[in-house]
DNA sequence: CTCCTATAGTTTCATTTGCAACCAGCATAG
DNA sequence: CTATGCTGGTTGCAAATGAAACTATAGGAG
């Protein structure tokens, strides 16, 4: 019986995380340097950009996987800072639909090229086709663990 | 002049960390449960067990880039659990070398298989090659950041 | 030697995080 | 209608995190 062995630099989950780390701080300090916002913040606004006609704090929890008491002080933040407005929501009441204000539209505008240029260089060495089997292989982790939690749902 | 326009879900910073969350709540929760372990702790244990010489924190949190309080805290916690051993470091009398003690070992033994099947689980729908290609992606991503943090150096 | 600066590791403290309790407003059953 | 349980969102609290101060030892420079 041969003894396992492990080295940890060839661990995938730990290789994921630490790749991931140095990413999340690059971005995490761009953003915060050229903008004043954290990664929260910005997720939410970008959810919101993409629905005009406004989401409920509810959807862009499941959509990022966020907590819901982090998505809340995100909109928080961001509606002091006049960026994010809330609307009523009609059909319920306890909710309320966010939508950007012509403020954070601009803000929006003005992130979303500098988003695009720092994930060109992070991925700069490779080809069109590498990236996107990349995100496939995501994607496909992503459906292999949400299922898994499915199956194996605690209680 | 089209309205540049990025999909949260397509942005492979935001894909990258929500795939690696996923991944990480999973190993976290399956060492927590099996051995009552956090992952600063399982990584610590990795990188002592490499080296039967024995390690200083100091080259642990260089290796994986945990800050040197987490790497000293959980250090602490395993010579608590007496996991781990703590030999005079001849040559600086500043720091220790880290070892496995025999309880060490065999947790550590115990662990091993259990990651190594997780490991296998969570990237059992890609090939050896695709794993392969996925992990050089990672380190090149590795490469880029930390030539790039070189370049940029702050002060 | 003796100063002075730099490093290993710990401790302290302020900040960030997320669970859990909570407070609406909704929806269904009687 | 009105009780009962459910869901969206916020608040409170306790744990985790990390920067900065601190302690102890190293390692020169004079």
């Amino acid at each position: 019986m041969t003894k396992q062995s492990l080295r940890l630099d060839d661990f995938l989950p730990y290789r994921l995380s630490f790749t991931t780390n140095l990413v999340s701080e690059t971005v995490a300090s761009a953003y915060e340097q050229a903008f004043g916002l954290r990664i929260a913040e910005w997720r939410v606004i970008a959810v919101v950009a993409e629905s005009p006609q406004g989401v409920t704090q509810q959807a862009i929890g499941l959509k990022t996987r966020m907590d819901k008491v982090t998505v809340s002080r995100a909109a928080a933040s961001l509606i002091a800072r006049t960026l994010l407005e809330r609307r009523p929501h009609d059909a319920d009441q306890r909710s309320h639909l966010l939508t950007l204000s012509a403020e954070g539209e601009a803000l929006y505008s003005a992130i979303v090229p500098k988003a695009l240029a720092l994930e060109r260089q992070i991925f700069s060495r490779f080809s069109a086709a590498e990236i996107a089997r990349f995100d496939a292989m995501l994607r496909q982790i992503d459906a292999i663990l949400l299922e898994g939690a499915a199956a194996a749902a605690p209680s």
